[in-house]
RNA sequence: CGGGGAGUACCUCAGUUGGUAGAGGCGUAGCUUUGGGAGCUACGAGUCGUGGGUUCGAGUCCCAUCUCCCCGACCA
């Protein structure tokens, strides 16, 4: 049972993942494409659980949801300049089908700006019309230089919002308000606090006038995007002619916004919580919340101790949780506490005769202390009213990861003011979440990057980091008003 | 595409100066077990990535080639 903190890197997190995931040298089926992934029931049922909560909130902001064609005519990527030249390099196009080749080439959708704006084009006509707000959950294909499990798959499953609004103004409030459904999402139910910022132009998404970011600080000090929401200004509503006339009768482009989060997710939840048992999950996105492990020594104790495991996570199940009670033949307990550990279930009942005779369970938490006696520590319940007390256990566990993450953040976040303390905590493979001064040009961000991998991650907003204040940058010493956030990313 | 590493059973891998293809895990069956990864027995499976070469004989040596993983460039 490890005590230490891990320090893994991506590539360390197999085990991890094994009970999720299918993917490169865990990949079950010969022939997968290479970084394409293929996401197993558990991991899927933690996306699934990502995907409600989400909905719920856009729902909540006034969206729709909707689906539109995941082949794009190759045309339609060449409207906007900037969007083709940043997507250009990741297509995946379809040159033939139906047994000849096609006319025109159509590309596997990579994000859908483009097809949305066509057919935003075709819907707006008034200012009646607008705003529109809609939302498609889908998945999309980026054909990148490398992979990495979960962080970067060629294929990958999203949502992607996509709205068109009469003003810059509202567009502006538009990718403002869904930045925040991300953060507020990620702290409430990932138990994973974020950076909220401003991308740099250099990182900013190709055909945006600014990208707001979510930046998420993984165990081993790295950065992670975890959402993206992007103000398009009418960049996309002048390539695809979407076009309203408003109040005064005058024909204008409609401004509009994209914002997504992906399953990515799914990679960051892990890598923000597990541990070298293997996964952590947080009980409001854990498939299972309960697991039920029998104990027994003798026939007839086997009979009442599985009858009252039944009982008790009907009753469980009644109270909203979801349960599983683990009956397996032949198998001891303690290899059944390790199995369900490894894929994160945060409580465990164990129960045998003598919790019985006492009309008890014994409870033993996912992220549970080790006493004294080197062993985990465990709690006696009463068998009534279980179900409450498991639910406030569950939101316990919920607060505690929360705490643990921002205490890792915070231990790991450092203001930094001269460029050989910067380059020292960028030194090999190392990385944290620094602030530092940039004198806000591309020249300076592309040159400490050079030489120490570490990007600008975001400009912080919304309180988040350190408020302005005059300094000089870390690099040149040019001025600056405001701290950015650096760190090596995934 | 550059730099590293690896391809042997379903998985993780061992395989010595070239000499009968191996272990553990896993699965199935049986017995025995069950409060922190049990044990025994039997059974299960591999064109040693692929193609060539050297040799009486190649998993092992040589050449070629393919694939995967890692680091970098690209990126949610």
């Amino acid at each position: 049972m490890a005590q230490h903190p891990i320090t893994p890197r991506a590539t360390d997190y197999a085990q991890w993942y094994q009970d999720v995931i299918a993917h490169g040298q865990l990949a079950e089926a010969a022939g997968v494409v290479k970084g394409c992934m293929v996401i197993k029931p558990h991991g899927w049922a933690i996306w699934e659980k990502i995907q409600a909560d989400l909905d719920r909130r856009f729902k909540e902001t006034g969206h729709k949801n909707a689906a539109f064609p995941m082949l794009i005519p190759q045309s339609f990527m060449t409207k906007e300049a900037e969007h083709v030249e940043g997507f250009a390099p990741e297509l995946a196009v379809v040159t033939h089908a139906g047994g000849k080749e096609l006319e025109e080439p159509y590309v596997i959708r990579p994000t859908s700006e483009t097809i949305i704006g066509h057919f935003f084009s075709k819907w707006i006509d008034s200012y009646r019309d607008l705003p529109l707000l809609i939302n498609q959950w889908a998945n999309v294909m980026r054909w990148e230089l490398r992979t990495r499990l979960f962080l970067r798959t060629s294929e990958f499953y999203w949502q992607e919002g996509h709205t068109a609004h009469a003003t810059m103004a509202e567009a502006q409030e538009e990718t403002e308000k869904m930045h925040n459904v991300y953060a507020d999402f990620c702290r409430e139910i990932m138990a994973m606090p974020v950076i909220r910022g401003i991308k740099t132009a250099n990182e900013r998404f190709a055909g945006a006038i600014e990208t707001r970011t979510i930046e998420a600080y993984m165990q081993d000090g790295k950065a992670l995007q975890a959402g993206t929401s992007h103000n398009l200004g009418q960049n996309f509503g002048k390539a695809f002619d979407v076009m309203f006339q408003n109040e005064s009768g005058e024909r204008e482009y409609v401004w509009q916004t994209s914002w997504g989060v992906s399953t990515r997710l799914i990679g960051a939840v892990i890598m923000s919580h597990s541990d070298d048992e293997g996964l952590v999950l947080p009980p409001k996105l854990a498939p299972i919340h309960v697991v039920i492990v029998p104990i027994w020594r003798k026939e007839p104790e086997r009979d009442a101790v599985l009858e009252a495991g039944r009982r008790i996570a009907a009753e469980l199940r009644e109270d909203g949780l979801t349960v599983e009670l683990d009956d397996r033949e032949g198998m001891k307990p303690g290899a059944k506490y390790y199995d369900w550990e490894r894929k994160g279930v945060p409580v465990r009942i164990e129960l045998g005769p003598r919790d019985i005779a006492s009309n008890t369970v014994m409870i033993k938490r996912r992220i549970a202390e080790i006493g004294e006696n080197g062993r985990p520590i465990k709690e006696t319940l009463p068998m009534a009213d279980l179900g409450i007390a498991i639910g406030q256990i569950l939101d316990e566990i919920q607060n505690e990861l929360l705490a643990r993450a921002e205490a890792r953040l915070a231990e790991n976040t450092v203001p930094v003011d001269t460029w050989d303390d910067f380059t020292a905590i960028f030194e090999g493979g190392d990385s944290k979440f620094v602030y530092a001064h940039w004198d806000g040009t591309e020249a300076t961000e592309l040159a400490i990057k050079a030489e120490t991998k570490a990007t600008i991650r975001c400009i912080p907003t919304d309180g988040d980091g350190p408020a302005p204040e005059a300094g000089k940058c870390i690099k040149t010493g040019a001025p600056s008003t405001q701290r950015v956030l650096f760190a090596k990313n995934y």
